[in-house]
DNA sequence: AATGAATGAGCCTTCATTCAT
DNA sequence: CATGAATGAAGGCTCATTCAT
């Protein structure tokens, strides 16, 4: 006598397509994508569930039909996003060997798979890089997810030190900060940059942002010589 | 009748020293103070006007005969310390020429200067970095605060250009995003870093930190060779 | 369309033997055992439909197909109960004389009769000497069954001063109040009793009871002399 | 930052006098006063809080900067009436010896002194004895009271027994359970009997229902002979 | 400057009940 | 008979803000 468990966990934070326009998707997901993208608009707190529910034309008390409560559904969505978002990553430096050219290419290739979700998952990366407004339960599970998307950078990073293509004495820790934060930047200007300013990073494509993170990634700002 | 505007607008961000305390520092500033830390520890909206009064030992309309609301008084957390903020890390790249070292060393400097800063303003840089739970005009004055820090970067990424140390042909507004996005990441983690986590980046010095981040900025990964 | 009464409406305050197990009952049996159950032991409010439902492994709107209605279930049960109540009470003295010692044996197995019946059908003595958190309607009904066993107590009083058992003077519906309070009161110590504190009532026999209360009613705390 | 506490808990049971007319009387204590009325009137659960400061006259925030909650209110309503109700019935046998009839009459002073309360504090005892609609918490502390009360009365029982005006094999806690019982019920029909039915217990005075229910206590149904 | 009582709009959540299938 | 999704009226509580003193 009350669901409250999406059986099959329905892609969530795909926020593109159908926007909840067909009315095939049911309810739960329905529910679950106007959640998602006024998080990411307006704030946590600033959602309210009368908003949600107006905007799905359902009346309020649907809502707990499908959901505990608006923190249960905050972090089922971070957790369902934190999975989208691992599983788009997962998969580092494969070759067992290559060419420091062969390195970077792989870490841009990375960086585009990273951009490409965030772009068709723009609410998600809102919740989850700004995050504005949750309160304690929701901010630490969103801390996990972004922990655990350094962790992969930082996997990766030991991969190469293994495979002798970075120096041994690296900081891992450290730099995988460093990677991840400016990813995290890059990301945030990107997807969310105010045009309001003469931001004209939110113009680039993800190819061409990739290119450019690698390189500074390996190279610095003195460039790929 | 009313003030409700600092005639000196005493320092409110450096939150070290005094830790309203003693109780020469006025009621104003007192408030500001415990508003900042509360602001930076528990997020704004989680923040109660109640929570400052109280912990100020004073009644609840003492708080707005001081400030006229809740955003009024975050707003000027914020401007105060932008000023202070950016004249902490004014000082670019002086010297008209120069080694790559010298280079280095500057930006090495400015880093210093400015986790020195952060160091010293611990709750500000929360605020700033974080700025959990704020709404739109507060979070828009943290933007413009970031972003104005950003321009530091910036400009000081051209005088280098000009004086023909960096390459010409990069592209200055995303490499100080990314830049500035790392020094954020850093900061962040190396302040507010979930001690609980392995996170030993909160044990490194304000020094050590900048010698890091310096060298990742101008040789990336694969370090100065 | 809908029965919403029951053709013979089985027994129902019977709440030991099957207790919803035996699935030949059927559904709206089952129903009414469970309500009754949870009204005696979380009250009338704090039982849900929800509860319910979920406890006999059906809908939602399974019960408002048996139901019109949770007052209409109460009153039901309640209605239900009183009639079994009162048949078992029913018999008093039917002796048209005889002793003193008769007498009292008389009342002592009344309240055998009323104990065990009590002892059988706990569920339903609780929701009408606790019956906590019913609301009007439900309530009238419950304090109509009371009142209704308040004068079986005191016909059997009138019977008896018409046989010159008892003084001709007494204030018989004062004396028949007393009579039923005390009953009341301990039957509800008898089955409800908080075994965490030192009530050993709970542990005595209906025998035992019905000769104690008996030799009270009669003789008072002076005892049988 | 918010009272929420008494400073001198004034009386609060007492529902008779000024019945929150005097507006002398503080805030605090005036809704104190309404919400005893009303959850003895219409039930804990049927009071809202909205009823409560409609009939005071001031905001639904006002209650709650008196009190915590709904339930904390309950939960003072009670313990301050347990106090009043307990020292008004404090005082037992205090002779060291005397007659039968000495005895009788002290428990009928008793009793006279608990009616008079009762008269003077009738919501309290609706609260208490009918309590309806209240939740576990509050039923908790509903039920401590009464067990409060019933060893009050045991232990003039067992104090009579050591004077010897009582028979030594008496199971006192029985009976300080049925006599418990007999007042309890008593004073539920006196006051808050249905007048729709014959009651005419509702008319009697507390000096003859004391009369009626010493005799009763001492000598049964058989009377004083 | 300060107090502290009061305000009231607003939010989350509950739950009995309905209804199309 | 039964399902389960949906409804919507409440109700308790929070908290920024006001104001008379």
């Amino acid at each position: 006598m009350q669901p409250r468990k999406a059986k099959q966990s329905k892609t969530v934070s795909n926020d593109q397509p159908a926007e909840h326009a067909g009315e095939e998707t049911d309810r739960r997901t329905q529910l679950l994508h106007i959640a998602l993208k006024r998080f990411a608009e307006q704030g946590y707190h600033q959602t309210k569930i009368s908003d949600i529910v107006v905007e799905a034309g359902v009346a309020q008390g649907t809502f707990y039909w499908h959901f505990k409560s608006k923190e249960a559904l905050a972090l089922e969505i971070i957790a369902t996003g934190r999975e989208q978002l691992l599983s788009a990553i997962g998969q580092g430096y494969r070759r067992d060997a290559g060419t420091l050219a062969d390195m970077v290419k792989a870490s841009e290739a990375l960086f585009v798979r990273l951009f490409d979700f965030a772009l068709e998952n723009r609410y998600l990366m809102g919740l989850l890089l700004i995050g504005s407004g949750v309160d304690e339960p929701v901010r630490q599970s969103i801390r996990e997810t972004r922990a655990a998307m350094e962790q992969a950078f930082r996997r990766n990073m030991e991969r190469a030190i293994e495979l002798n293509m970075l120096p041994g004495e690296l900081d891992v820790e450290l730099r995988a900060a460093l990677l991840m934060s400016m990813i995290e930047g890059v990301i945030t200007r990107w997807l969310f940059g105010s045009e309001g300013t003469h931001d004209h990073i939110t113009q680039i494509t993800a190819k061409r942002l990739a290119a450019e993170a690698a390189n500074f990634e390996f190279y610095g700002l003195l460039g790929q010589s």
